[in-house]
RNA sequence: GGCCCGGUAGUUUAGUUGGUUAGAAUGCCGCCCUGUCACGGCGGAGGUCGUCGGUUCAAGUCCGAUCCGGGUCGCCA
């Protein structure tokens, strides 16, 4: 093996152009591709800029160096110097950036051997990705997973930019925290200084964030790791980052004003893309109504309507039984497909199950007339009376679901989202953000039979809500905001309370009590006791926005080392078994019954 | 916890109603080749069909269990 000894490198394989033709150059590389021609072996090199074609001919170096080039394998670490060239005209490349030169080779140093990896090393792969997990270092060196990890790192540089600009302060919060038993479940840390006793990783640094703002810091960020031990999914991770925010004295229209800033900037400065402002904003309900979802996808229509007034006082017992009992019969239209086969239908159905709806029923209106599964219970003057309100024509598809309406909204919305997809709705380049407002201040949960904070509980409700807070907490608004992108939740923030008597009838609204609450963010109330000034904030999902932005289906592709589906690293084989010494310094007792 | 999909050479895969020696492409190895860029030509090696058990004269194929991966519902204040 060579060393590097003596040489330093000069230029980057991907940067070449002809304008360097002439000049002498050191290159360091490993070996993408190798085409042997007997004697001319050409070689296209990499490093993370991109490729470069160098040439190795017989006839221009010693026998004993092209030797050494007849040996090169794939991935095999290179250093070499060289001379750029023009190519000739009929040999340019030009699917290559750098195809319009070549680097002849005057020396070559092998700086180490590679076996042959078991997946190529290039765009578009198609392998398994727990393969693609365990060789992450193999994955990692592919350049579209190159590009996804540096467009991470200049996303962060820009927030970071921005947020100096801004006057803000980056500020880091705790790993290592008090677990707080509302929301998602917590990672849990065991202490060996306290025996019995359990730190928490970070869901989000929120308490924290507030506390820097009675702390007197005015305006926080910070690029975070937070944790959920909640199960995966193709864009969730129990490890993930945040973008995470907290201002004083700044109210809703500030923030947002200044997130649209941040991401017009970041669409400029990482993608070269325009991103117009403001973004719309949609009240919660109206997003709820209309598309059936907290994150509306915007870039098609297919909005959800409601034909119940239309189907009421039927001998059609779904209908009725749904509507006396506060539901709502809604539809969606799928323009020009009215021609559906049976068997499509049939898989909706199932579809729309899925999400909870009890069935799934249909209006097509074929030129040959109306063809539904409830004609016998409606005249035909009914059903004209349904296109003309859902601006339905003939070629039309409504599909219909009658439920409560949030069963409607869940399965409808879905079904839209499916139908977009299947009917090529969505066009692939177009951007659509927006501001999702209003949203409620509190949901019931069935399971818990008490009401629960959708955000959290430090949101602070509208002024002119509070009244209701214990009364009537279902109709109580919060002062929170999420941003979406193609129906993609992106970011998510509020108003927060800073008067501790607000924040006691919250408390109570959601069921704790004063000594409950007291226990759980005592030292929260206390610090708010000491001159809380107005604040609020928003965090951010640093992979999720990156993951779009490198338009992957998956979060996993735009985080170095992400975990498997069953929370596992298959590469370093986290999480696994302990010694017992170390059980018993943190005075556990012996593992749970191992499983063998 | 539920539902769905997948697991066959290093890799991506074909494999019929259960029936001879599990086939292909690519990669790998060797030889040849001075303008390729998915280089080409000739030759070669490479498989406990995820694992365990069952049915059968006979299992990649049928049955049961289990492991692993992916998608999704629940869950994710």
């Amino acid at each position: 093996m060579d060393k590097m000894q003596g040489l330093k490198r000069s230029h980057s394989c991907g940067e070449l152009r002809k304008a360097e033709v002439g000049k002498s150059v050191t290159l360091c590389g490993w070996v993408s591709r190798r085409r042997d021609h007997g004697g001319l072996i050409f070689v296209d090199m990499r490093d993370r800029s991109g490729l470069v074609q160098v040439v190795f001919d017989a006839s221009a170096m010693g026998e004993e160096a092209f030797k050494k080039a007849e040996s090169l394998r794939s991935e095999f670490v290179l250093a070499l110097k060289g001379d750029v060239r023009a190519r000739s005209e009929d040999t340019v490349n030009p699917h290559m950036d750098t195809g319009e030169i070549e680097v002849l080779v005057r020396e070559l140093r092998i700086l180490n051997k590679a076996k042959t990896p078991p997946f190529y090393i290039q765009d578009g792969i198609d392998v398994d990705e727990t393969l693609r997990l365990k060789y992450r270092y193999l994955d990692l060196r592919r350049p579209e997973m190159q590009q996804n990890i540096m467009l991470r790192h200049r996303v962060a540089k820009i927030m970071r930019d921005y947020f100096d600009r801004l006057g803000f302060l980056e500020i880091e919060t705790p790993m290592l925290c008090k677990s707080t038993p509302e929301g998602a479940r917590d990672f849990l840390v065991p202490s060996r200084l306290n025996p019995g006793n359990f730190y928490a990783l970070p869901q989000s640094p929120q308490i924290f964030k507030q506390i820097l703002m009675v702390a007197g810091f005015e305006k926080y960020f910070q690029i975070v790791r937070c944790f959920r031990d909640e199960d995966l999914r193709a864009d969730r991770q129990p490890e993930f980052t945040q973008l995470d925010i907290e201002t004083s004295f700044l109210e809703e229209d500030d923030i947002l004003t200044m997130m649209e800033g941040l991401i017009q900037e970041l669409f400029a400065k990482a993608m070269n893309v325009e991103v117009k402002t403001p973004f719309q904003r949609m009240p919660w309900e109206e997003a709820m109504a209309r598309f059936g979802s907290d994150k509306p996808d915007l870039r098609f229509g297919m909005e959800l309507m409601d034909i119940s007034e239309y189907v009421a006082g039927s001998d059609f017992k779904v209908f009725n039984t749904v509507l006396e009992n506060k539901g709502q019969v809604k539809v969606i239209n799928v323009e020009g497909y009215a021609d559906i086969p049976r068997r499509e239908l049939d898989g909706l159905v199932q579809y729309a199950q899925g999400y909870g709806a009890k069935g799934l029923a249909w209006i097509q209106y074929t030129a040959e007339g109306v063809k539904s599964p409830f004609k016998k219970f409606y005249d035909d003057a009914t059903f004209e009376k349904i296109k003309e309100a859902t601006g339905a024509k003939t070629g039309d598809l409504l599909l219909v679901i009658a439920d409560k309406p949030s069963v409607v909204a869940q399965a409808l919305g879905e079904l839209r989202l499916e139908m977009a997809r299947r009917r090529n709705l969505i066009a692939p380049d177009k951007l659509s953000f927006l501001w999702v407002v209003d949203f409620p201040m509190f949901e019931y949960s069935e399971e818990d039979k008490r009401w629960k904070a959708m955000h959290h509980p430090f949101t602070a409700p509208r002024d002119e809500d509070v009244e209701y807070l214990v009364a009537d907490p279902g109709r109580v608004k919060a002062r929170a905001y999420d941003m979406v992108l193609n129906g993609v939740e992106i970011g998510g923030g509020s108003l927060r309370i800073y008067q501790s008597d607000l924040q006691e009838k919250v408390f109570a609204a959601i069921g704790l009590t004063p000594e409950e609450a007291r226990s759980k963010f005592g030292f929260m109330l206390d610090a708010f006791e000491y001159g809380t000034p107005p604040h609020g904030g928003i965090a951010f999902g640093l992979d999720r926005l990156v993951m779009l932005m490198a338009k992957r289906k998956s979060i996993r592709d735009v985080i170095p080392f992400p975990k498997t589906q069953s929370a596992t690293d298959v590469m370093s084989h986290a999480p696994s078994e302990v010694e017992e010494k170390q059980l018993r310094e943190l005075s556990i007792r012996t593992a749970v019954a191992k499983k063998k």
